[in-house]
DNA sequence: CAGGATCCGTTTCGATACTG
DNA sequence: CAGTATCGAAACGGATCCTG
């Protein structure tokens, strides 16, 4: 697989990559709803096909934010998790969160709970990096 | 035009929005270029068509992103404007600067000076607010 | 049964030519 | 300058099939 960009701007490539409806929507679905199995994300309301996930994964491995994986005695059930870069999108994540809590209500519900958006405002920094810890906490103890 | 999102989601509607490189592009345009005009876009390095600029200005005019304006002498000259709903998008451009230049360096050139990029990163907030200061000052003196 | 590949009709994109 | 019209290429998306 080659990826091409249009581009050596990484600002552009970096649109590239992000500016992708399904791969803002599978990192979301990784970041704040746990999902890691292909299952997972299928099971979401997102209504993603199962070929065009299975595209968009392999994409994301190709680029380096997530990695493919099993369990040791599961042959059939693979993990998906985001590597240090794509958590590293994680600001970008709740961003959006808070843009579409702020400009996009009356669409509801929110995502989570409205105090957790509103700490997610309030305490922007601490969020981010409490929702990182948990995300290798998580993916260690897989 | 009616614009129909996929779930009543907020998060889910901004990928709608966000998720689409165009008006990604557009938005970065207008907060770090100081695009205004048709020609603006189409001039820029991004290679956009005319066809899909026309449409997605038009999109996002519909949803309140920007606004479409005429210096009042001229008739042929149109001006689009990020709204305070659009500027508050200015986060997200800023995080995804960063992560690009965070993790797809060995493109280069950086967006901007590396020097900026600095300061976006240590005094982000600050970064944040002067952007959307100095953009409003150049909306109204427009 | 989970994970994913293939097929195929439909939609959207994108390059260029053209118009007010 | 600021767009539309056109048309081939690419992407989507759903249904189904395959494989361990």
């Amino acid at each position: 697989m080659d990826i091409k960009f249009r581009c050596d701007c990484p600002i552009t490539s970096a649109l590239d990559i992000l500016g992708d409806r399904w791969i803002l929507v599978i990192i979301k679905q990784m970041l704040l709803e746990d999902s890691k199995t292909f299952k997972d994300f299928i099971q979401s309301d997102e209504r993603i096909a199962t070929n065009i996930l299975s595209t968009k994964l392999k994409l994301m491995e190709h680029l380096g934010i997530i990695t493919k994986s099993q369990l040791p005695g599961n042959k059939k059930t693979n993990l998906y998790y985001l590597t240090e870069t794509g958590l590293d999108l994680t600001p970008i994540v709740v961003e959006l969160a808070l843009w579409s809590g702020d400009h996009l209500r009356g669409l509801n519900p929110i995502i989570r709970t409205g105090s957790e958006l509103e700490a997610m405002k309030t305490q922007k920094t601490e969020f981010i990096e409490s929702l990182k810890t948990n995300y290798r906490k998580n993916k260690q103890s897989a």
